[in-house]
DNA sequence: TCAGTATTTAACAATCGTGTTATTTAACAC
DNA sequence: GTGTTAAATAACACGATTGTTAAATACTGA
């Protein structure tokens, strides 16, 4: 297949088991027991979304012992964060506002910031 | 099942076809057919993945003869804009230092902005 | 009404995703 | 060594996804 990276980071943040891992590893890293608690499934299915988000590069795993501690990585969100600001200028009211403005000042100024 | 909207958003996200349609849709509304030349699978295909972006609130139709154009609309990308910032601080090196920065002013400001 | 165009829906096949339980691997502690 | 704990892997089931081709639907225009 060779999915690209922005398809990777999209499926695997598109299950919602998959974003409270992240929420929860946001507040610092944990061992595979620690995530699975939570939730109503069993540990190979949480070590299994782990593995999804490690293709993804959004968590890397160490070693201790016995235990894996599990790390956040938000890298690839920042370049999730550059494809959806593309598309900031459809909703944000505020784009919305300066495109008008600034198609008014390009046909003349007849609305302009000086009248 | 009843998925929240951010998942739905996400999933619909993650194909990479369905990403290039809405790109095409964000120079303007386009037909199904419009949509469908540039890629190399059939028209039935293209329809689910409108479908898909419909049902994520993503596109919306209209109907004008026998063609039905489809628009961008990019208010779910809000959500998941909010949603990606939330995680800034965890990849932007503008927020790990200003992070430091207000570490050390807690503290008493040992290194703090007049040294 | 009939033919043509645009699009959706139906029926099907193949693959993928996500859960389960049972087993295996790895490291500890005695 | 044996026993315990942490985690991964294997084998399997099942439903969802994504593509195909063929048929149905909806509108236009003579």
């Amino acid at each position: 297949m060779t999915t690209d990276a922005l398809s990777l980071t999209l499926s695997a943040l598109a299950d919602p088991t998959r974003r409270a891992i992240l929420q929860r590893l946001s507040e610092g890293e944990a061992s595979v027991s620690e995530l699975t608690a939570p939730f109503a499934i069993s540990m190979p299915a949480i070590s299994r979304h782990l593995k999804v988000l490690e293709q993804a590069g959004l968590v890397a795993r160490t070693r201790h012992a016995q235990w894996r501690p599990v790390q956040l990585n938000a890298a690839p969100l920042a370049e999730l964060a550059s494809w959806v600001e593309r598309y900031r200028r459809h909703w944000d009211q505020n784009f919305a506002r300066m495109d008008a403005y600034l198609a008014e000042l390009q046909k003349g100024n007849p609305n302009g910031p000086k009248q």
